[in-house]
Parts: structure tokens; sequence; C-alpha cells
DNA sequence: TTTCCAATAAAGGTATATAATTAGGGGATA
DNA sequence: TATCCCCTAATTATATACCTTTATTGGAAA
């Protein structure tokens, strides 16, 4: 029901009928999902027909499923065995990580040099928020904003590519996420660097913008190696 | 039939059947071969069951391997109309360069502190090659000693995803590589920066080698693109 | 009791069958 | 002649069936 009155459109609506998605998209969502958040845990076994079984479909999209999990590092394939999700060691982590320091250094470069008004802005009213959220030691509602800060820093480098490989680093640590930021006194750590990178970012320092993006991801680094190590010893965390 | 005396061995021996492969994987190897060489060409359709029967198999490993693909961004799917290989813009070309020249300032500065002599033999032996099929005008040789010499470095950086990651990186503008080399005097140039290169590492010169790393991607991604430029104007190269 | 072998079940790998959606062509009508 | 609609063919999406390999278990023999 359009009314009765036909009004000429200013522009061609983009009509994207896209909120189509294959069911093996759905079943790869929902398999990251469980398996960043630990409930699917590391060296656990992923057997098709019972998770097909558990979500109502066919073994065909599960297949399909894992075989993009496992381009993206999340399970691991024993040829005639089948998938298990992936372990993760500290060396793992130490590899992702120094990938991490270099990416959102360069990141956080480009972005100190093509970043709008308009997101500069959206970044400073994120980080009041992240300031909220540390005063009320409300982890569950940081994690969130953080990830949105990040998520809106690093399209203003206008690199997609970047964006994406980036996300895909971040995600295959976040399954230990909480044990970062736990840590007493990192929250508010964490939030005095952000704060000096906008203000880099602002004033369109490049080098001091990387500068700081890098330090930044070392320190996260830092500790979470150390809490792991001393929950762990070494060895495939499982 | 094992013969009929049972010799003791001296090791047990890794006893790895692991020749095997998935079908899905030798499709998912041939089709990125094809698409790299440019037998499938950009913009171009690929139809499950033509694959399929060219290849011999059924549909189920082709379109597995065509996930994989996808998510390696060497096709792009229309939700029910099928694959397609991805087009590239300059845009996205350059996007790849950017993202290139810090990872593999990366890999070199974390080769510098971690090669050993023997790989460093090894470069050096390689760089001779190099320096023949450069006089020789091979153009075809070098690009395989080239790519063999790149692997051998990144991999001294003992960071196996960073070394994925750059792999991928860079077979996604392999597609075009013949055209980069190809430039009149570019292949004396590369030679250069890259005995420079090996010069810093074996001097354990991190700094150095960062900064010649980014700068030898740099020079390659500025020939690209202004051949690319010249060739084609803007938009998607199909 | 322990070891080895064989039978069997279970799971992944591959192929095929069915459903659903889309593109395209031809004909009817204005 | 041009436009619109319906029908058909082709292709993807999903499901199911079949084949192959591997792990396990139970029993027989040493």
């Amino acid at each position: 029901m359009r009314g009765g009155v036909v009004v000429l459109e200013k522009k061609m609506i983009p009509v994207k009928l896209d909120n189509y998605k294959p069911l093996r998209e759905l079943v790869f969502e929902s398999l990251r999902e469980a398996i960043i958040n630990a409930t699917l845990k590391p060296g656990e076994r992923l057997m098709e027909v019972q998770l097909a079984e558990d979500m109502g479909v066919s073994r065909t999209p599960v297949r399909e499923a894992i075989r993009k999990l496992e381009l993206e590092g999340f399970v691991v394939m024993v040829p005639r065995k089948g998938a298990y999700v992936a372990g993760i060691s500290l060396k793992d982590i130490a590899d992702v990580y120094e990938i991490r320091a270099a990416l959102e250094a360069l990141a956080s470069g480009l972005a100190a040099e093509r970043i709008t008004e308009e997101e500069l802005e959206d970044l400073e009213r994120h980080l009041v928020k992240v300031n909220e959220y540390t005063e009320a030691q409300n982890l569950h509602s940081l994690v969130e904003i953080d990830t949105s800060f990040h998520d809106i820093l690093y399209k203003a480098s206008r690199n997609e590519r970047l964006v994406q490989i980036i996300s895909n680093l971040r995600e295959q640590i976040m399954r230990f996420r909480t044990t970062s930021l736990a840590v007493p006194g990192r929250m508010k750590e964490a939030l005095l660097e952000h704060k000096e990178l906008v203000e880099a970012i602002s004033e369109r320092n490049i080098a001091k913008a990387q500068e700081l993006a890098q330090r930044h991801v070392e320190n996260a680094e830092n500790i979470m190696l150390d809490s792991l190590q001393k929950q762990f010893g070494e060895g495939k965390l499982k």
C-alpha cells in the first residue's frame, strides 16, 4: 500500500533485498559465535550429523560453514577424522599480537590522515561511554563499546581489507578477552591509551597515532600473556 | 606385501599418509591457480555443473572449494546466482599494497632478528639466481625464483600466520604481476633492492630491514599502479 | 590374562536427487 | 509494434543416499 498519490522519488532506492542469507551463513555465524564465547571449547570435536540435527538443517550447509571456519582458523581439519575447534598456544597468541601491533598502527596512522570530523566526534562520544562503564566496572558493556570504538577507528582507515584482517585477528583472541580486561587496573590504563590515541588522530599526527596504537596493542599483549602464563603452563590451551 | 623379513626400523617413521588430499582441496587449488594466472578472468561466472564435469567430480567438492575461494577474496558470491571471479579495482590494489608494505616490513624486521645462518646463505644463493635470470631477461623463471626468495624470507620471521596473510595478499595481485616486472628497468631495480634488504638482514639491522622492505613494496606498487592506470581507466578490471 | 584379529558401527567424503528461485523467451493483448 | 505476463529451462540451495575409511569392541588364541 503506497497511498493513492504517486510521489516522484528523489533518488532510485537501492532496493536491496539482501536480507536473504543462505543457511550456511547462519550456521557459520552461529558456530563462530559459539567458538568465540567458548561454548565450543578448543579441542572439541565437531560432528556434522550432530550439529546438523541440533540446528535442524542437513549436513550440507554445516559442511560449508566448517570450510569457512577452517580458513579463518577457528577449526582445524584432520583428514577423514573431521573438524576440531582450534586450540591456540601462547606462541599463537603472541604471533597474532605481533601482527595486530603492526596493522593497528597502520590503521591508526591512516585514520589520522583520512578520518572525518563526524567520525572524530563519534569516537569522542564513545570515549565518554567507555569512561562510564569503566567507572561502573561494567565489564560486559565495556567490551561491547570497546569493540564498537575500534570498529569506527579502523573504518576510518578507508581500507576495507585492512578492517577485515584486523577484525579476524581480534576475534581469534577474543576467546580470551575477558581475561585481559579483567586484570585490575588494566581498564583505566586502556582508557587513557584510547584517549591519547584519539587526541593524536584529531591532531592529524600520523606518527604519534601509529606509535600509540602499536604500544596499546603491545600492552594488551603483555597483560594477556602474563595472566595466561599464570593460568596455564605451556602447551595448547584446550 | 611387506616382504618376508621384518627389519627393525632405526627410527619411528613419522608415518604421515598426509599425501591424501580431499577432492575439495584439489579443486580449490586448481581453481585458485586458474584465477591467478587469468585462465579464469575477472567477472567470469563459475558454474558448478560445468566445473564439476570439466574436472570429473561431483558438485559437492566444487561447492566447498568455492566457499574457500570466497573467503580468500578470489570469488564473489551473488545469492542464488552463483560465484563470479572477483574483479579488482585500482583502489583494491592500492589497499592491498598498503597492507603489504606494513606486513612485509614487519616480517623483514623479524627476519633480521630471527633468521639462521643457513637461511641467510640460502637467500644469497637465491640472489645469485635472480641475478642470472635478470641478465637473461627470463621473466618466467624470475617470477618463480622471486616467489621462492620471498617465501624463505618470510618464513624466517617465525610467524606462521604472518606468512599466511602475506602470501594471500601477494596472490591477490599476482594476477597482474607480469605487468609489474615487465616494466623496463624494474627488474634490475628490484634486484638491487633485494640485495640491500638481504644485507640489512645479515647485519641484523632491524630498522633498516623494515625501511627497505616497506620502500620495496611501495616501489612495486607505484610501478604497477602506473602501468595499470595507463592500460585501463578507472573502474573494475574485468 | 594379555594380545591380536576380525567384524561392525560410526563418521567423513563424495555423489545424486529434490526444491526453490531466477532469467529469458514467446505469445497475447492493447 | 510495443508491453506485459506466463511458462519453461537452467542454476543454485538444500537434503539425502551411498561409499570409504577409521576406531572400537568382543572374542579367540597364546
